[in-house]
DNA sequence: TTGCAAGGCCTTGTTATGCAAGGTATCGTA
DNA sequence: TACGATACCTTGCATAACAAGGCCTTGCAA
């Protein structure tokens, strides 16, 4: 870990990227390598390493579905897909995240 | 930890407290059970104990003076101040959450 | 005056998340 | 046929918030 800056990052990534993970697969269905890549441009993650473990988690806590692509379509991949408790604890993030989202910008705008 | 929504709190707070308390202390300094009480209303701590970890936290990193009251003012406290350095640790923040802050809120507004 | 609630500060052990740095196997192409 | 890109995964670590306590002092009430 560089410097300050990436750690205020790490920090703030804690709370978001297991939601913004279900959120790109609201939208639609991908593979580990195809959104670590996405993840990665929006800087949401920093490492492949941070991913899998992830995705590992949301299937075993049922939150995402998987399929293993037909072989026969060029190179093998694992497709997650969004399950119904998935979008649940998706809206659950939301409630949580705009009171909080608003309470820290409102720290931040009333500082001198 | 009881339900799911706490833990979603949990891993949000994580980024943002250390802020919260800089920018807290930035409008007026403050001491500990005093910031334990209006960050508590705010939902940005769970308990006390979070908050002195981090107070010794920014302490020993030079992003807040203290001071103690004088004994003869009733009670005694220990009264935190924001330094320069800890104001340009608030800065560095703003500068990481803001684009963090609106790249979740695009991934949460155009889901479907 | 004695007891007790509240104010005020702090510590210990746990949990969980993201990170870095690896490793393995397959495919296409030069 | 060798090599780089694709694709998936694992291990060990650092760290922040949490829960549940403990300690001392002050002020009020019985």
């Amino acid at each position: 870990m560089s410097n300050d800056e990436d750690k205020i990052l790490t920090n703030l990534r804690k709370g978001v990227l297991e939601f913004s993970v279900l959120a790109a697969l609201a939208k639609e269905r991908g593979y580990g390598r195809n959104l670590a890549h996405s993840l990665s441009e929006r800087g949401l993650i920093a490492s492949e390493g941070t991913l899998y473990p992830l995705l590992s988690r949301l299937r075993s806590t049922g939150l995402v579905d998987t399929e293993l692509s037909d072989p026969a379509d060029g190179r093998q991949r694992r497709y997650y897909t969004l399950t119904p408790a998935g979008r649940a604890r998706l809206d659950g993030f939301r409630a949580a995240w705009v009171p909080l989202r608003d309470t820290v910008d409102e720290l931040l705008e009333t500082t001198p």
